[in-house]
DNA sequence: AGCAATCTTAAGAAAATATTAAAAAATTTC
DNA sequence: GAAATTTTTTAATATTTTCTTAAGATTGCT
C-alpha cells in the first residue's frame, strides 16, 4: 500500500484529494496542519506529501523546511496564488512541485504519479528509504536504530541516541545545551547543563578513539556543540 | 515545534499567556526581563517574541531596539498605557504590533498568528534564515558558528565572535566602545573601554594579515570602530 | 610638544566545560 | 511483584578556555 500524506486546513479539499488519489489505488492519511503531518509522517510509512502553504499553527512553508531536515520524500505544494509559484520553487525550500488552487484534479494525480516515478525509481532507492545519516566512520541507522563506528556496532541509550541523531542530521549546526535538552527531553531546560554534559561525555566514550580529543562532537565554546561535518 | 518566548517581570502575565498560546499548540519560552530575553533568544530557535515595556535590568523598549540589531523576528509589545501607543509604533524602535494590558486573550492569539503568518510569508522566509555573512575574504556562518579567512578557518572565542558578528552584520557602521560592549556583554559598559580594545586586537591577530594595518576591522578614531565594507 | 585615545602584553581571575562517582529512576528479569 | 540490571540524574571537583585587569607603549591630533 502506497500512502500518501494529504495537509490542508480545509477539510473539504482534503476529502476531495483523497477521493480522486484513492481511485488510483493509493492509501490516503490526513492532517489539518503542519504539526499535525510532521507528527503523521513520523508514524507512518509515508511516500509522498501534498501540503498546502496557509495553515494554522505551522505553515506548509515552514513544515517543508522542517521535513527536510530529516527526509527527501517528494513534496508537492497547494497554493492559493498562482503568483508565489515562483518564490516557492525557486527559494530552495526544498519542495518538489506545486500545484495552485483550484486545481484540476487529473493534473494532481498526474503529477503525483510523476513525483513518485521519479522518486522511486532506483537512483532514490536507497537514499532515504533506510534513513540512515553518515559523518564520517559514524553511521545511524534511524529505522533499525542502529549505530555504528568505523564499522563496528556501538550500544546507546535512548537518550545518547536521540541526542547523537539530533547532531549528526544536522551535522555542522551548533546547538545550545538548552536547545538540545529541549529538542530531546521536549520539556524546558532548567539547569539541565551538567545532565547534558555528562550524556555527551558518555556519547564521546562510545564514538570517539580518544573522548578528550573528539573527532565528531565538538564543544563550540560559550555556545554549545557540534558533529563535525565530515 | 513553534517557539514563542513572553517576557514579563510579572509572573503571573506570562503564566497566563502560555496557558493561552498553549491551546494553540505553541511553545512557550519565558523570560522576566530583557537581558533574559535576548539570552532565551539566542538559545533558542524563536519564531516570536512578545515583550512587556517596564521592567527591571533592560526594558522592552530598548531590549527591542538590541534584538533588531540582529533579527526580525516578529515582537509583539505589551504596554500598560494605551496613551503610549503611538509612541512605541511611532518611533521605529522596530516592533511590529502592540497589545495594551488588560489585553482580550483572544486578541492576543489573533495577532500572534497573524504576525507569524506575514513573517513565515514568502518575502521574508530567506532573510533570516540564511545566517552567513561576508565582507571581502571574511566569512561568518553563524549557524555553525564557523569564520574564515580567505578560505582559511579562524577559531574565535565566544566574545571575539560576537564583537565580529555584529560589526559585520552592519558593516561600514561605527558602533562606539560603549556600544559594543553593550549589545555583546548585555550590560552597561563602565570602564569597559580597554576591555574592548584588547578583544579588537585579539580579533585582529586572528583575522588580519597585519594587525597593525587592519583592512577589516578599522578605528575611527575618537568615535568607535567599524567593519570595512568590501 | 603635549594631550588624549588607542594599542599592547602578560598574568591572575573568572567562566565554561569535563570528569568521576554515586544516588535515584526506570526497566527488565526472574 | 521483588530483585537485578540498566539508565539517568545529581553533586562535587578538576580542568580547560576565556576574560579582564593593569601598566606601559604608541599613535593621531591640535
Amino acid at each position: 500500500m502506497m500512502n500518501i500524506l494529504v495537509c490542508d486546513d480545509d477539510k473539504e479539499i482534503v476529502d476531495a484529494i483523497e477521493i480522486y488519489l484513492k481511485q488510483e489505488g493509493y492509501h490516503i492519511i490526513k492532517a489539518y496542519d503542519g504539526l499535525e503531518a510532521i507528527k503523521a509522517l513520523k508514524e507512518n510509512d509515508i511516500k509522498l506529501l501534498i501540503i498546502d502553504i496557509m495553515m494554522p499553527r505551522l505553515d506548509g512553508i515552514n513544515a517543508t523546511l522542517k521535513i527536510r531536515e530529516y527526509s527527501s520524500i517528494p513534496i508537492i505544494i497547494l497554493s492559493a496564488k498562482s503568483e508565489d509559484t515562483d518564490k516557492i520553487l525557486g527559494l530552495n525550500i526544498g519542495a518538489d512541485d506545486y500545484v495552485t488552487k483550484p486545481f484540476n484534479p487529473l493534473e494532481l494525480v498526474a503529477r503525483v504519479k510523476s513525483n513518485l516515478r521519479r522518486y522511486t525509481s532506483l537512483e532514490n532507492l536507497n537514499i532515504d528509504n533506510n534513513s540512515t545519516f553518515t559523518a564520517g566512520g559514524l553511521l545511524i541507522n534511524d529505522e533499525t536504530k542502529e549505530v555504528t563506528i568505523d564499522g563496528e556496532a556501538v550500544q546507546l541509550t535512548p537518550i545518547e541516541y536521540n541526542i547523537l541523531l539530533l547532531l549528526v542530521r544536522n551535522q555542522g549546526k551548533v546547538f545550545s545545551i538548552n536547545q538540545i535538552y529541549e529538542s530531546v527531553w521536549n520539556e524546558e531546560a532548567i539547569g539541565a547543563d551538567n545532565t547534558v554534559a555528562v550524556h555527551i561525555r558518555h556519547i564521546r566514550e562510545k564514538i570517539e578513539i580518544n573522548p578528550k580529543e573528539p573527532r565528531y562532537l565538538k564543544v563550540v565554546w560559550g555556545v554549545g556543540y557540534k558533529c563535525e561535518k565530515l
